[in-house]
DNA sequence: CTCCACTCTTCCATTGAATGGAAGGAGGAC
DNA sequence: GTCCTCCTTCCATTCAATGGAAGAGTGGAG
């Protein structure tokens, strides 16, 4: 064994930086530019870069880039959390999409952020900027509003310390607001996120509940926001009961 | 280093025998029984699992039972020939599945079997024994009839020349009933899959071309053996052919 | 309380798997 | 042909990985 270029990266650690390398605006990607992005040798991503084709966790095509591979997905689509969770919601998303034609989202909360687990929108919806497997904020949309507001008191009182970035000048920044709406949130059962990221969309989201009463997921709808967020309040928060009750079987 | 307990096998290879040990049969593990079935000793795998907690790739709940984790689903759902598939083709799934209320799937082929990459049903249909990210037998399913009648005539004997499983009485088992389904696929542009399986259901599958007008997957909508599997081709094929426009852009 | 069974966690001397620069190969453009 | 870019291969060296064994922790039974 040569000199290792960073003493101490164990080799699930490099691996694991050769997955994390792939982002959605880099979902096909030579050799180099893995190498590059996961701050590896050539040979070494080289050498990791096989193995991995080899069990399927990455793919290669024909331009001789390699992109994630369909084995990778078939042992995340175990994952309880994701996967799981959208299986089980999958009917009452259905029906709330069907009912209003709009943007059905599901998103979990993962460190500081929402991770959005399922999408269902037509080809007539706004075009919500979301996407399943993405990351937004939590204070600036609809599903992160809902999963701050209901986790435990510490951990919003350390999101609230922290700046909160700006979309657009409807983006709530100030944690005297935020604290505000959370308190509402929590009163009403549902959240508002109004023209907070886009000027052109609102969201109404609302908690999804687990077998031990905590909010497990959160549940939304993206309208434009020249629709009135009233009318689909009662239908977001069915949906999400239905959701919570299926979920504590 | 001491001893190891398998020469040759590489680190990279035990991390992604700690991933394949999960199945659908076994989504929740302790640490002892992920060992057992990645076939390491404990307290490498103690080590493995750690490092892959660490990074998110699993997750431990509160019954110190680890489960494949939110992380790895992220990565995963770069994939294009699942998730990024699945996306393009949502809108499609979504019509027809909300034209019948039936089973509506959409599947890849992957080695000798057809992998689910989506599944919209309510909860009205009858109960198909897909599962996204599962796997069945080409021969068997509707979705496995249409993936091999296109694909390359040296796969296709290749399929043709191993045993053709049976699940029940209708299942096809001989290599020369089997040629000439795939013929009537291949003329028809639709295969109907009736009883193979389960006595219950049949399913009506169609291809979805690629840009390189090579079929990239499979749509099929399962539905009671007791309907009629015409009154569902045009709709089927429909949804298929959108999907394909969609692809080639 | 003690004892037992089971599972997990920690340790560390040893070694075997990993390393990555360098050379060579492949393909394309001029 | 040369030049450039990217990939693939090689191997002496080393450092990260190893796993049995001991210890720790937990829960249940008596």
């Amino acid at each position: 064994m040569a000199q290792t270029s960073e003493p101490g990266a164990s080799v699930t650690a490099r691996v694991l930086r050769v997955l994390e390398a792939f982002r959605v605006e880099r979902q096909r990607m030579t050799l180099s530019e893995i190498a590059y992005w996961a701050g590896l040798p050539l040979s070494t991503a080289h050498r990791l870069v096989g193995e991995l084709v080899k069990w399927g966790a990455l793919e290669r095509d024909g331009d001789e880039r390699y992109h994630v591979g369909l084995r990778l997905w078939e042992i995340a689509a175990l994952s309880p959390r994701s996967a799981g969770l959208r299986e089980v919601a999958l009917p009452y998303l259905e029906d709330l999409y069907e009912a209003t034609h709009e943007n059905v989202q599901l998103a979990v909360l993962d460190g500081i952020e929402a991770v959005y687990v399922e999408r269902l929108c037509g080809r007539g919806a706004v075009n919500a900027i979301s996407r399943v497997g993405g990351r937004l904020p939590l204070h600036a949309t609809g599903v992160g509003l809902v999963l701050l507001a209901y986790s435990d008191h510490e951990f919003q009182e350390q999101v609230l310390a922290a700046p909160l970035r700006r979309f657009g000048p409807k983006t709530i920044t100030s944690p005297r607001h935020l604290r505000r709406v959370l308190a509402v949130v929590r009163q009403e059962r549902v959240a508002v996120s109004d023209r907070q990221i886009e000027m052109e969309t609102l969201s109404v989201a609302a908690p999804v509940f687990g077998p031990s009463d905590r909010v497990v997921a959160a549940l939304s709808i993206v309208i434009s926001a020249r629709c009135s967020p009233s009318a689909y309040i009662p239908a977001v928060r069915t949906a999400a009961r239905s959701v919570s009750r299926a979920l504590c079987g």
